[in-house]
DNA sequence: ACAAAAGTGTTTTCTATACACCCATGG
DNA sequence: CCATGGGTGTATAGAAAACACTTTTGT
């Protein structure tokens, strides 16, 4: 049998920075939609698993190395792409921005963090890709901590209050908040604390995934 | 660019009968895996969408024609297929078994429902495909309205609630459940009273697709 | 002393759960 | 009249939400 269909795989890779959610977009080198903002992604190789083609390309175009990637979807409707039949398996990724300087390469002449809020349109599906992961980390983050994955290690309580607020889109009552958090024992508080300039200095935090593992497999759930 | 991956689709069906959860299963005709039970699925065709692709391969290998039918989740493991690389976009879907006499056909010599508590071993990785769409059930069925596919469009509330149990696999209090589930006033109590051989008549329930709709616009969340 | 952000507890409301008795029918 | 499954209400406990003052620092 003959198949004409063609395997690529896409990233939509979230960061937060100044109290934005941005998502890492490349500006395409080659037609179809060159110079156009897409997503970054390109072909699966023959004998690749997905995971690792989306890490590679992430890798090459963006110079990113993804902290935390799991699939979202696969788009395979017949003419989501003007170059044939090319169904795309897309991921969903968290980052650390300042882990990283962009660079573009390859397929790429530009690549750039962009507030999810002043979307430039995209080529393709793309922001149809976009918005679904979107949605998934919205519902994400609320019954898993996935959230740590956008912070340093070492974080403030605050961070993590703003960082929540952010992608969910609503006001969190801090005290209910902090109370629920720190409720699920899953937070180390150090003996560090951080003066911002001007208010009372506050403490660092950390995540302990193990702990969060080790309660997760006994159990107890994750829910904000 | 030369690719010499194929994509594929399966579909993991689930029925309900008999107070079990069954999933519909084929023998397979040919190698490799000859006789096996596998889960319904082939190849897309080139210019076919994914979900098209589902359901008529489900169609010319069971005769089954779906009613609910959602992507699950991509398979891409380089190993998973003796037979090259072979991709496989996986489907759940929901069906009432009584409304099709299931027939072989094509690349199958034999078509059954199994109880999903007494599976047989399965062909390629489609043990784990079913696994995770047992799991995607069990997730799906608690905040989303789905467990009327599984029955028929008028039912007794004593089977919606044999049907959560089935499927959930615990206890559920019958009258803390009947409370939550009409007070989302998303069913409609009709006039229609059934002898079901001995003990009280029950009343017959439908549910009401329209108003769970406009109702998850408003923002009315279903959970149970 | 004041502005700015961090830290903390209590009260109220709502939701989840636990629980037991009567009802309508067929045999 | 008894066995069987259907139908219903209330009390309790626990979780979520609402809410405001004190603390520590820099200026």
């Amino acid at each position: 049998m003959k198949q004409a269909i063609k395997l690529m795989v896409d990233a939509v890779v979230f960061g937060y920075q100044d109290r934005k959610l941005s998502v890492l977009l490349i500006k395409r080198k080659y037609k179809p939609f060159q110079d156009s903002w897409a997503l970054p992604g390109g072909y699966v190789k023959d004998k690749e698993p997905l995971e690792e083609a989306v890490e590679r390309e992430l890798y090459e175009e963006t110079g990113v190395k993804i902290d935390y990637l799991e699939q979202l979807y696969t788009f395979g409707n017949p003419d989501r792409d003007p170059r044939g039949r090319l169904v795309s398996v897309a991921y969903f990724g968290l980052v650390r921005p300042d882990k990283f300087s962009i660079t573009a390469d390859t397929d790429a002449v530009d690549v750039e963090w962009f507030d999810t809020n002043k979307l430039p349109s995209l080529a393709f599906d793309h922001a149809h890709i976009l918005k679904s992961a979107l949605q998934r980390l919205r519902a994400k983050i609320s019954y898993e901590p996935v959230g740590f994955e956008l912070l340093d290690s070492k974080f403030l309580f605050g961070e993590l209050e703003k960082l929540y607020m952010t992608i969910l889109g609503r006001d969190i009552d801090r005290r209910n908040f902090r109370k629920k958090m720190l409720g699920l024992d899953i937070l180390d508080q150090l003996d560090e604390k951080v003066s911002e300039g001007r208010g009372r200095p506050a403490n660092l935090f950390q995540f302990s995934k193990e702990r969060y593992f080790r309660k997760k497999k006994e159990g107890i759930v994750f829910e904000i």
